[in-house]
RNA sequence: GGGCCGUUAGCUCAGGUGGUAGAGCACCAGCCUUUUAAGCUGAGGGUCGCUGGUUCAAGUCCAGCACGGCUCACCA
């Protein structure tokens, strides 16, 4: 306590508060500006599915780091590598058996896109995700895997690695406890008569001209280039394109952090193979889906990023990543928090809301709305998503000068949240004839309703048929106003719940509602 | 079997270098001339997983245990 006032004597009140805690991103850029090394961001994906959002945080939290050491004044490498040139490992649930049995074992870059469209499989997943990325404004240099062996900047990496093949495999051993066995490599060829990498094997190598021989199962065998003639086996692949591309930083998926996993290895094969201090790790935690648990394309639960960002502005999406330590597992629930979600970042003023996460998560053309997101959504529904008349409806409730523009932006995303994540009790919809649910009605409830439309005329408004209602019900002494109110939303929305009334009524149309009361009373 | 992470109010989580706990949401109450909405104000609510240890003092350090989750075993 002692202490607290010490520095809040010298840090001057709030801005001592914000400095309280430091950012992780902050932590980990300072930390690494301060290792000597100009500082290289990595990053990588591989597009062998649909890429969602448990993988976009790897790439936000490589993003906020390179934010954060731009902050520092330090000049920054930052790129994402798409792991294009792996083989195809098996034929996944939505592929079409047919076609892709026979492609198993063939690089991602090199087989046919599922729907056509793309130039290839691995371009159908990458394509939307590097759109994405724009909107989310992660300005990330792109890295092809395929692209990388293929231009011979891994050539040199392959030499050393077979050269130095036993020491490679003496920490495989160590570290894993496995055998490599006698025909191990750590280069992969890639047959150049079946395109296939998964039953090759390395016979020879050339480090001078820079060739491979190999054996295919598929009965051929010959000389290949080291340039896209195969690649390197993931765990000496990581640390080669370490040295090769200067990686001082790569957060990576807690699947690699484990002892005896690939960063693991990858330490010891930079520092005894190739010579090279291993990158600075961020591990991070997955995005788990709220009461379905990790996302996964076999579970069938994934959400891709380019959905969500229908659903919601890219801040928020950033926002959600850059709040949470990454070693954080994040509950990502699409309901009422995600909305939540969406007024922290909205409103300025916002209790609780994590400041330097903010700055972190400012993507393009963000313009604050200024209204609670649930009243917003509320209002649309009233509406039906017209523009006018929501912005009439905001003028009346009490948020005038809102802008036109940033809520048109919103009514967009929102009426994606509605249609797919809202739960049932934010939802109206006005029934276009008598709900069924009117049936039910009491008999008090009926003669509410049928005084309530004789006293209902066009051109009212909302505060008239607000002391209206209240003038009617006056006169239903034993029932209980909720019960009434229940009569009216029962007649229009077919639910027992709903909007303010008297404005409600008014936004309809008085006409229409005194039509629907009257018919409803029977 | 190895390892990692988590376990703080109903929920989601904050809690640099140890000094008997906080924020948002939810909930409840009051106010706004009288809805079950929105808004404003306020209240309640926690043996900080368990057990020991170090200490004048531990959510905060150490050890062990329990529960939960995850990950690795050269198919990331």
């Amino acid at each position: 306590m002692s202490g607290t006032l010490q520095r809040t004597v010298i840090g001057q009140g709030a801005a001592m508060n914000e400095q309280k805690t430091q950012h992780w991103a902050d932590a980990v850029a300072s930390e690494v500006a301060a290792g000597g090394r100009p500082p290289v961001i990595s990053t990588g994906i591989s597009p062998s599915g649909e890429i969602h959002i448990g993988n976009m945080r790897e790439v936000l939290t490589a993003d906020a780091v390179y934010r954060a050491l731009n902050d520092l004044g330090v000049a920054t490498g930052f790129h994402f590598v798409a792991d294009n040139f792996d083989p195809l490992r098996k034929v996944s649930p939505f592929l079409d058996r047919e076609t892709y049995a026979p492609l198993v074992g063939r690089p991602l870059s090199e087989i046919p896109c599922p729907c056509g469209e793309h130039e290839s499989y691995a371009a159908h997943f990458l394509e939307p995700f590097l759109e994405s990325l724009g909107k989310l404004h992660v300005h990330v240099d792109v890295v092809r895997a395929d692209e990388l062996y293929k231009s011979g900047r891994m050539n040199q990496r392959i030499v050393t690695a077979l050269q130095r093949r036993d020491v490679i495999v003496a920490i495989l051993k160590e570290l894993t406890g496995k055998d490599m066995g006698d025909d191990w490599s750590p280069f992969v060829p890639m047959c150049n008569a079946c395109g296939r990498m998964n039953g090759t094997r390395v016979t020879g190598f050339d480090g001078g001209q820079e060739t491979v021989d190999f054996t295919c199962k598929c009965g051929a065998a010959g000389t290949l280039p080291m340039a896209g003639g195969g690649k390197l086996q993931w765990r000496i692949d990581w640390p080669a394109r370490w040295l090769t591309l200067g990686v001082t930083v790569e957060p990576f998926g807690k699947d690699h952090s484990t002892r005896g996993g690939s960063y693991d290895t990858g330490i010891r094969i930079a520092r005894e193979v190739f010579e090279y201090e291993p990158p600075h790790p961020i591990p991070y935690e997955w995005i788990s889906l709220k009461g379905q648990g990790d996302m996964s394309s076999s579970k069938g639960n994934v959400l891709s990023i380019g959905h969500m960002l229908k659903v919601v502005p890219p801040e928020v999406l950033r926002y959600m990543v850059m709040r949470a330590k990454p070693v954080k597992t994040i509950k990502f629930d699409p309901g009422r928090p995600l909305a939540q979600l969406v007024d922290q970042v909205d409103d300025a003023t916002a209790k609780g809301r994590d400041e330097r996460a903010m700055e972190l998560s400012r993507a393009a053309g963000f313009e604050p709305v200024g209204v609670p997101y649930k009243h917003l959504v509320m209002v649309a529904q009233v509406a039906r998503f017209d523009l006018d008349r929501v912005m009439e409806i905001l003028e009346r409730t009490g948020y005038p000068g809102v802008s036109r523009t940033a809520v048109a932006d919103r009514l967009e995303y929102a009426s994606h949240w509605l249609a797919e994540f809202a739960p049932e009790e934010e939802k109206y919809t006005v029934q276009e004839r008598l709900p069924e649910e009117a049936a039910g009605l009491t008999e008090d409830q009926r003669r509410f309703l049928s005084l309530l439309a004789a006293g209902l005329n066009d051109g009212m408004e909302g505060a008239a048929i607000h002391d209206l209602i209240y003038h009617v019900s006056e006169q239903f002494e034993g029932t209980p106003p909720a019960e009434l109110f229940q009569a009216i939303y029962l007649s229009l929305l077919g639910k027992a719940r709903g909007p303010r009334a008297g404005s409600f009524i008014a936004i309809l149309g008085p006409g229409f509602c005194k039509g629907r009361f009257a018919e409803a009373a029977g």
